[in-house]
DNA sequence: GGGCTAATTTAGACCGAGTCTAAAACGGAA
DNA sequence: TTCCGTTTTAGACTCGGTCTAAATTAGCCC
């Protein structure tokens, strides 16, 4: 599809692997796992070229640092905020009404701040 | 409505009457003009006093810079991948989808990515 | 006013996610 | 094998944003 490297290959499995949404230093650690001389660098431009070829897709965080998301497909995020994890939302009609409203566009992120139903309970 | 001090004041003034999304440097820049000793904390610490008394709107940057928004009532952003340009977008059943999916939450933040007008024009 | 306390402001050091750079390593083509 | 463009590496660097400790301000009671 693209052109991989052995690096690039590591880091995408971790990410099409996990249902986690790593943060790029989450990544270098676990790829250094596997391949112990790996640098932040590649771990970061091998992020940005994923992006940029629509494999994966980019979290901007709220806590001023991104995560990653195995799905390119543009879709919506849960955010608790009392623990932080994030699960993934899908509202289909999003897409279509900002196309109606806007015309063509690149991308959207939606990020929507709750508190998650286990944190919910504990503070009950 | 809050305890507001001189610089709070002057900051929420600027915001206020100000079309652009401003950065907390921005900011600063431009309260200097008016109150030349005020800190890059009193910055901060007033955006953050102000978000959390809901009377501005944080929007998380694509570039790993904060920007602001005069008004706290949750509603959508087109940015420009060509200017960095930001603009308001109005999408009013984005909240009642939200809420119909998942309950109550705090707040949501939907970025659009595009191509604006203007930079369109410039590319034909 | 004068003195007390709590909250705010200030200046500057500090932190850390992300970027940049220059040198080394890799990989394909001839 | 040699050449050349691409990728990787290590580490220095940038710069939003945070933290800290001292100074200032604001309210409050006498």
């Amino acid at each position: 599809m693209v052109d991989i490297t052995k690096q690039r290959e590591a880091i995408l499995a971790i990410i099409r692997s996990a249902e986690a949404h790593y943060t790029a230093d989450e990544l270098l650690a676990e790829v250094k796992k596997v391949m112990p001389t790996i640098s932040r660098a590649t771990v970061y431009n091998t992020l940005h070229y994923l992006e940029e070829k629509r494999e994966i897709l980019r979290i901007t965080g709220e806590d001023g640092c991104d995560r990653y998301d195995k799905s390119y497909i543009p879709h919506g995020h849960l955010i608790c905020r009392e623990c932080g994890m994030i699960t993934d939302l899908n509202l289909p009609k999003v897409a279509n009404m900002i196309k109606r409203e806007v015309g063509a566009y690149d991308s959207y992120e939606l990020k929507v701040r709750y508190l998650c139903p286990t944190c919910r309970e504990k503070s009950e």
